[in-house]
DNA sequence: AACCGTTTTTGATCTAGATCAAAAGAAACC
DNA sequence: GGTTTCTTTTGATCTAGATCAAAAACGGTT
């Protein structure tokens, strides 16, 4: 999912261009309503993306180290985007901004397809997600979240994650206790 | 939707290298389990695609004439696709095979972009159908429906359209009708 | 260790929408 | 026009998960 940043070798230089920045844990680093202006490969931490829909937040998407976080709709639309993202750790990150992004794009030949592919894996697990939520039960939701993220369990408050899920808190907490 | 082709123009010289392809009412195009092969714009008619999960079809998406239609998941990555599509009525297609595609992306410049943006339209539309799913309820996802694909209605079997929309037949038929 | 704020669990009740079943309408076919 | 088959509607019942409310558990802080 790093893929945006080309092969190794280009991330490497890319990392020239790149500055550094430091969250503190409950620290917003993108607000709803902005223009996303930068991509963000993290180093250390863990991030939490949101929006507000019904008076609620909801949780979409979880980003830790080495995982690369941008907000897709607003970062290569340019339009205000509806997430708010948050450090929920103490959270080091690398950060390209989107004016030399978009040089890079202009000028370092084959960007354009990382790109491509980049979104070719954002839409897959997109997809993914629209699925288990149209056909699975809350306790399928929460199996193969452990499948797939178990780590994050102890890392995330329990509410982000219920509603990343799509669920209620209680109903999360029910599901694990009748687990054991 | 169909900015995969890239400009009018592009798309103009693009035709000389499509085929024209006839679908019948029924009709399967692209069966689950092969690797999607080609791209389709329609030109008149209207196709479903749809994917089985826990015994039930549940359809994922509608095209109709000028938009265009391929298997993103399995197209871009080469993977067996997990989708049927059908055509719903009688519809004629530019397809466009994949080896050409990928020729025009080798060698027609600025392909890569407008493959990107293609992802990144697709991509959006996704999110919004995610969301909508889960932060609305039945009856606010048929209004939505209705808002924006209130010409489907007439043409797209009503289980059709009740299993796009993550509901069971018998509550889209009782919102309509409660709806006057 | 006692206090306070946050997070999680447990309990009781409610409801949107699913499921099961059958009737009513429409189309399609001979 | 009547029979068969597919589609939509209507009715009765059931259930997963939401909601409301309160108790327990878990940090931090002083």
């Amino acid at each position: 999912m790093n893929s945006i940043f080309g092969s190794p070798e280009l991330l490497e230089s890319l990392k020239e261009h790149m500055q550094i920045e430091q969250f503190a844990k409950g620290e917003i680093i993108e607000q709803a309503g902005a223009v996303s202006k930068r991509i963000i490969l993290i180093k250390k931490g863990l991030i939490r993306v949101f929006y507000r829909a019904s008076g609620k937040e909801i949780c979409c998407h979880f980003a830790k180290e080495n995982e690369v976080l941008t907000g897709i709709d607003s970062f290569f639309t340019g339009k205000p985007t509806i997430y708010t993202s948050q450090a929920l750790e103490t959270t080091e990150c690398y950060s390209l901004s989107k004016s030399k992004l978009d040089w890079v794009f202009d000028h370092v030949e084959g960007m354009d397809r990382y790109g491509r592919i980049f979104m070719i894996d954002a839409y897959s697990e997109l997809v993914e997600r629209y699925n288990s939520i149209v056909s699975m039960s809350a306790q399928e939701r929460y199996d193969s979240f452990m499948v797939n993220h178990s780590d994050l369990l102890n890392r995330v408050p329990l509410g982000y994650i219920s509603s990343y899920l799509g669920m209620q808190q209680e109903t999360l907490s029910r599901i694990r206790s009748r687990q054991n």
